[in-house]
DNA sequence: TAGCTTGCTGACCGTTGCTCAGCAAGCCGA
DNA sequence: TCGGCTTGCTGAGCAACGGTCAGCAAGCTA
């Protein structure tokens, strides 16, 4: 700890402040996060945060930008699969992501949603790059209102998800297995 | 204007900084909504204002639940209709509340969804209330597993709309019976 | 050694949430 | 009319926060 260098490069430096703001994130919600916490746990001070990143805001798009992509590539569909089998594993990884962080994974999710348009805009790029992903690894036709419905139904997915992690209200396959088919049911219309 | 008396009832004077909020939130994510302004329009000074709510958190969450009050009676079933009308009055309600709204119904939902915890309760005692009221309108049985998948039909009904009045994929008939036919299922099973 | 780049700090500023002692408006009994 | 009570209301002031700025100093090179 005490030997632990003075001086780091802006890389790593700036990679170390994201590092905490994503540890701090599951206990603390988005806004609450304050500089001179984050600044404390470094070891720095204030005054260098606002080196690394223009303002707070920057710095919470950065994290929450972090945490997005983390969730992103969990949840990426496995290349190889056939398409009717996609489905299936991306739900089975996101309710085994949602069973592990539970309210972390909520205070994220509800905490970028709302707090402040900058960090609810990085929220809306990763629902849409899901929905991307989705369409093409599900393999069906793209236009606006299966855009739209498969949005909803990210929203009822992880409404659900939330209530069913803490309340188990039926087996976990015939979670999975009713989300799935609500997917289907949806999208071939 | 000059002529408004200086003292007021503290009921009065309650309802009227509550209003105040109610005015600002459309255009105001909660949050940004600073003590002063309050206090600036409501022509008295910051003290005044925390002599009626103990704290900034106090007033939020009065102005909150007044909001939710207001969406919750416009909601609210009509009593006589029979139950399977009720769904579609309720749908055509609230499609017509966001169409009129918009963006701001959309910075009420999720600004106060998320932000902070004490905003979050009162939306959570909202969706419960409204889950409530939906269950015996509709008149179906009421157990754990319905009562999920009622509110996570409402998290997608509330996306899918916020969606579409922004960009409309479909006949506005067509989304409501959309959404009710989904309803059903869902509680039927 | 001098000199450069650059990671880094301390002191300072304006704003915001919040406190507190106390003023004064309006109603009372005398 | 006067004193005295309640109570709506204010101004000064504090601590914590986001953000700025001049300048120190670590580490490299010539």
């Amino acid at each position: 700890m005490a030997g632990a260098p003075r001086r780091r490069s802006a890389g790593d430096r700036r990679a170390q402040l994201v590092a905490i703001g994503l540890e701090l994130l599951p206990t603390t919600p988005v806004q609450e996060l304050t500089i001179d916490e984050v600044a404390r746990r470094a070891g720095i001070s204030r005054s260098l945060l606002f080196h690394y990143f223009a303002s707070k805001r920057d710095y919470y798009t950065a994290v929450t930008r972090a945490a997005a992509d983390v969730l992103r590539e969990h949840l990426a569909p496995r290349p190889g699969l056939p398409a009717d089998e996609q489905a299936a594993g991306m739900l089975d990884r996101y309710v085994g992501w949602v069973e592990t962080y539970r309210d972390a994974h909520l205070a994220f999710v509800r905490g970028a949603a709302a707090g402040d348009p900058w960090v609810a805009e990085v929220y809306e790029e990763t629902r849409e790059a899901l929905v991307e992903v989705t369409l093409t690894a599900l393999d069906v036709p793209d236009d606006t209102r299966r855009r739209q419905l498969l949005r909803a139904w990210f929203a009822f997915t992880e409404d659900l998800v939330s209530q069913w992690v803490r309340e188990p209200s039926m087996a976990r396959a015939e979670l999975v297995e009713l989300l799935r088919g609500l997917l289907t049911r949806l999208l071939d219309d």
